[in-house]
Order: C-alpha cells, then sequence, then structure tokens
DNA sequence: TAAAACCGACCGATAGTCGGTTTGGAGGCA
DNA sequence: TGCCTCCAAACCGACTATCGGTCGGTTTTA
C-alpha cells in the first residue's frame, strides 16, 4: 500500500470510530484532523468534503457487512438458517458489535438511513441467491424473488431497527416471512430464537 | 389567538413552505427571519433551536396527514379502498401535492425520514380500526391486528418511497397485502390502478 | 523535476447569544 | 371613565463561536 492509501486509510477509521460515538453531524473536519495531527488541507487533498468522506466510510462499513453475509452463504447450514443469518445482518443481533449501538441514537439519523438503504441494496442480490436455491429444494414456492426478498429486508429493518418491538412483532414477521416466500408454516419459526430480546418491550 | 400565537404559526408556515421548497438543511435562520421580517432574537423567542422548529413543523404535517386519512375512515366506501386510501397518505399518489416531491430531494433525508417515522406511529392505530372492520365482516382474517397494520405500512414506504419501483414491486406488494390480512387472492389487486406510475421504472 | 503529500492562515456562512428596548394589558386610584 | 404604574411578553440587532471549505505555497518522494 502506498504511503497516502495509508494515511486515507487511517483518516477512515478515524472518521469511523468518531462518526460512530459522537454522530456525524456531531464530528467536526477539526476534530478529525486535531486526532489524525493532519492539517487541514492534507484533508482535503484525500477528501473532496466532510459528506463524500461520509460514503466512503458508509462504503467501509457496507463491505463488512456484505462479507459477513457472504459468508454465511458458503456455510453448509439449512436455506431457511441462512435467510436468518442474513436477515440479521439488517438488524443487530447478537454479534459483537458496540458499533450498531450507536447507529441508533437519535443524532445521526442521516448516517443510519445511509447505511441501511444501502444495505438493502447490497443484501437483495445475495439472498435472492440463497432463496432460489430454497425454491428448488422446495422449501419455498414463490415468484418475483428479488422483489419479495427486498420486501422481507424492508420489513426487517423498518421493525425491529426503529426503536422498541414486541414479542407480537417477530410472530408476525415470522408468519408473514413465510408467507411472502410461500414456506410450510413453522418452517422459519427457529428466527423466535435468534432474535435478540435485550431491545425488545417486556410488558403488555 | 393571542398575539404571540399567531406570529409563531405565521412562522412556522414559513418554514413549512421553506423547508419543503428548499429543504431543511438548505434554508437558514437568517432567510426565515429575513421573509418573516422580524430579528434574530425573535425568532429565538418562539423557538429555541432550528431544529426545535423543525420538529413543530412536521408536527403540523402529521396532523394534516392524520386529518385526511380519518375523513377517508369516515366515508362510505369498501373496506379495502379505505386501506388503499390511507395507504397512500404515506406514499404520495396521484394527491394535489407539489409538497411530497420536495420531501425526495436527497438533500433533506432528515425531514423526510423524521416525518415518515412519524406517520407511521399515528396511521397504525387509524388502519388498525379499519381492518378490523375488515375481519368483522369477513374481509379479514387474522390476529395480532396492529402488528400487521404497522408492518403494512413500513413495506409501503420502503417499498414506494425509495427512489423508483417496478410493476413488479406493486404485484408482489398486493399478493403480500393479502396474505399479511388473510384476505382473499384479488381482495386488494385494484390497488394496482391506485398507484402513481409516473416515478414507475418503465424498462426492464 | 514533477507529482503527490502536506501545511495553516484565512474566508463566508450559519446557528445561537445577550443585553437592552418597546409594547400592551392588568390592576390601582382618583 | 380616564390616567398612571408596572411587569411580562414581544421584539431588536450587533456580536460570537464554530464549522466546512479554500488557496497559495512548501516539503517529500520516486
Amino acid at each position: 500500500m502506498k504511503k497516502g492509501e495509508k494515511r486515507k486509510q487511517d483518516l477512515l477509521k478515524i472518521a469511523y470510530d468518531m462518526f460512530l460515538s459522537h454522530g456525524y453531524e456531531n464530528t467536526s473536519v477539526d476534530e478529525i484532523i486535531e486526532k489524525a495531527q493532519i492539517a487541514k488541507g492534507t484533508y482535503y487533498h484525500y477528501f473532496k468534503s466532510k459528506e463524500q468522506m461520509l460514503e466512503e466510510v458508509i462504503e467501509m462499513m457496507i463491505e463488512r457487512e456484505a462479507e459477513a453475509a457472504k459468508q454465511i452463504i458458503e456455510m453448509d447450514i439449512p436455506v431457511p438458517q441462512k435467510i436468518a443469518g442474513i436477515l440479521s445482518s439488517v438488524k443487530p443481533a447478537e454479534a459483537e458489535m458496540p458499533i450498531e449501538d450507536a447507529l441508533f441514537h437519535p443524532e445521526n439519523a442521516l448516517m443510519h438511513n445511509k447505511v441501511r438503504k444501502k444495505l438493502i441494496d447490497v443484501l437483495t442480490p445475495l439472498l435472492s441467491e440463497v432463496v432460489r436455491e430454497g425454491t428448488e429444494k422446495g422449501i419455498f414456492e414463490c415468484d418475483n424473488i428479488p422483489e419479495r426478498v427486498r420486501m422481507l429486508l424492508v420489513i426487517s429493518n423498518g421493525t425491529f431497527n426503529e426503536g422498541t418491538f414486541s414479542e407480537r412483532d417477530i410472530t408476525v414477521f415470522i408468519d408473514t416471512a413465510e408467507k411472502i416466500l410461500g414456506a410450510e408454516k413453522g418452517t422459519m419459526s427457529f428466527i423466535y430464537g435468534l432474535i435478540d430480546k435485550s431491545d425488545m418491550e417486556t410488558d403488555e
């Protein structure tokens, strides 16, 4: 890696950490260059704007998530499990990350949304391939697979990523997923056990 | 209405127009007070910050949408039509508004998302009541109505409000809606005719 | 020796502050 | 009723701090 390339990666890493811990809006370019020990001019030698830097940071995040998804696909596990695994990428499950937590603070809605939107775009084709595999094995029966998959991702995202959710939400989600993909009732019910109950409502 | 209250409403109206036409981020407080012919201090007498003003503007928008939804519910039309009508509130249909158009410009992602998130919260109970009515009439058959309704709103929002969508998306949405609510196949297919094709992909 | 990397003073715009002035209406009083 | 007092709400605009971004120039590197 060339000298400049290394520096750029360092800057991205620093920004990545700061954006997540304090939010994009609350992180100033001055703070970034101060932590990186470089001058303003150097920063703008590598990035044409703060927002363009955000795009690259998001790119980094997406690539990681996509890589994780691809690994799940390669695994020798039942198709429904693969789907559940990838679905967990959109929603922060029991994964190792304090990363995602910060993403939910109201402060950085901008980054939050850019990430999720792109993530859905990236995951749709990957997950579609898995579903197609499932139809061949007779587990699912449906047409328009990419559209259905995207819909699942949108639901998962919109249901489990916005604040809290209830046990019923999980039940309904499983039911809906089965119906969208044309699966036997109960095929996906194991998902219930995978959901991270920590941010679930306890009452009602 | 007291003097001050009137002024505040005027300011909100001005901000509402400007936020929609130029975006929240691209509208400065200076521009607002210039158009309103008041001083900086006066502005901050009514709003503690620009963002807090945005909250109030959004509140205004939500109330209007909710009011429109309530009117649809009161109407003497078949239950599925009511649902389609309210669903159209989340998604800009052939309605009279140049309003919504501006909401989609990438510039004001912030406002866009705040509005949609809140709108879903407000519409969920209203639409749930309609669906309950539908179950009584035997049109739908499902449990956990609020959760299912919210899911429908999330899908509608995530599918038809993010950039472009295809004819297949509509087909799949209708199919999914019927399955989520436990309706006969074809019950909701008239939705197809309601979708504003103007922002639909033409190719593929 | 040229390009890439780097520097930091400077700039314009912007959200928000602050100390002070004006206004209008409620209450006291003749 | 008419007038005065007084206080809070309404209003003012100069000022500040911060921030993203620019620019002309210097140093490093291959």
